[in-house]
DNA sequence: CTTTTCTCCTGTATGC
DNA sequence: TGCATACAGGAGAAAA
């Protein structure tokens, strides 16, 4: 659920109550959430004592604290992930699995994950900023690196659907399921559109409107359909107001009034207008 | 190499 | 009321 502006919105937070701080504890339990950390939580704890955060960064849907020291921890927040700054007397959330304590005291930091798809890991960060355990990511539409030309040509020589191609994270990051089908709507583009039959403008302009979307979200503090995702204060955005297609099926679409259809697509549900995204015909084209 | 499918997880909603 | 099932879906491993 947290795609780019959620992300956005959790780093801004960090940057604010985090940035400038000495870890003085850590508490990391549970394996699975430290997974991609082979020697466990407890060293993964150890490793981040007396660290000082120097900066909050992100890329696509990654999350990384810039330390004084040459890994960086980075933090993805799966489905469910929250990273929120609490008092160290507020009640311990049931699916809690990381802690953060600073030398000057109160708040604390917490990684809160229902469904553990979230993690935590250590990582040496590369000569461009970037840990290397984020490398394989494309750069989102938001970084000065981001070549939109040069990804309009990558999807232009792809046999899969556009949408498919929204969604893989080494080709572009940051956009997941929910900014996925607003892009294609706002773009008037059936996400099952082979890549290869469409249009270099036709896709630059597909890539456009997931960034106008996702800009969009992030003025409204991004989007929120159960209270999983929040900011590091608890608070949800309410860009979903604002969507036109994802979670909307029946509705009359808003720019012809056609009922929202739904679609199974990669077992995920995409939503769209029968009418100003038709179908392909027969092979994408 | 490219592309697709499977798997991980738990709370909520729905159906019988 | 209870139990079973579907669903949410990011990303990496595995398979095709």
């Amino acid at each position: 659920m947290p795609e780019l502006p959620e992300v956005e919105v959790v780093r801004r937070g960090l940057a604010d109550h985090v940035a400038g701080r000495r870890i003085a504890r850590a508490t990391i339990t549970g394996a699975r959430v430290a997974r991609r950390h082979e020697p466990g939580p407890v060293d993964l704890a150890a490793r981040l004592l007396g660290s000082t955060v120097t900066a909050a960064r992100r890329r696509g849907k990654y999350l990384w604290l810039e330390l004084d020291r040459a890994d960086a921890l980075v933090i993805h927040l799966g489905m469910s992930g929250q990273l929120l700054v609490e008092p160290a007397d507020a009640p311990l959330e049931k699916h809690c699995h990381a802690r953060f304590e600073f030398a000057d005291g109160d708040p604390q930091l917490r990684f809160v994950d229902q469904r553990t798809f979230g993690g935590l890991a250590l990582s040496p960060v590369g000569p461009d900023g970037i840990p290397v355990v984020v490398a394989h990511i494309a750069p989102d539409p938001f970084e000065p690196a981001f070549d939109q030309r040069a990804v309009v040509l990558a999807m232009k020589r792809r046999d899969s659907a556009v949408k498919r191609a929204l969604l893989d994270q080494s080709l572009v990051s940051g956009i997941g399921n929910i900014y996925a089908d607003e892009a294609l709507w706002r773009a008037q583009v059936h996400g099952e559109r082979l890549c290869s039959s469409l249009t270099k403008p036709a896709l630059s302009r597909i890539l456009e409107q997931a960034r106008q979307v996702m800009t969009e979200a992030l003025g409204h503090g991004g989007t929120s359909f159960d209270a999983l995702y929040v900011n590091v204060n608890g608070a949800s955005g309410f860009f979903d107001r604002s969507l036109h297609v994802y979670g909307r099926e029946g509705t009359p679409c808003d720019r012809c009034g056609a009922p929202i259809r739904r679609e199974q697509f990669m077992n995920r549900s995409s939503y769209s207008c029968p009418r100003c995204q038709p179908r392909p015909r027969r092979h994408g084209g």
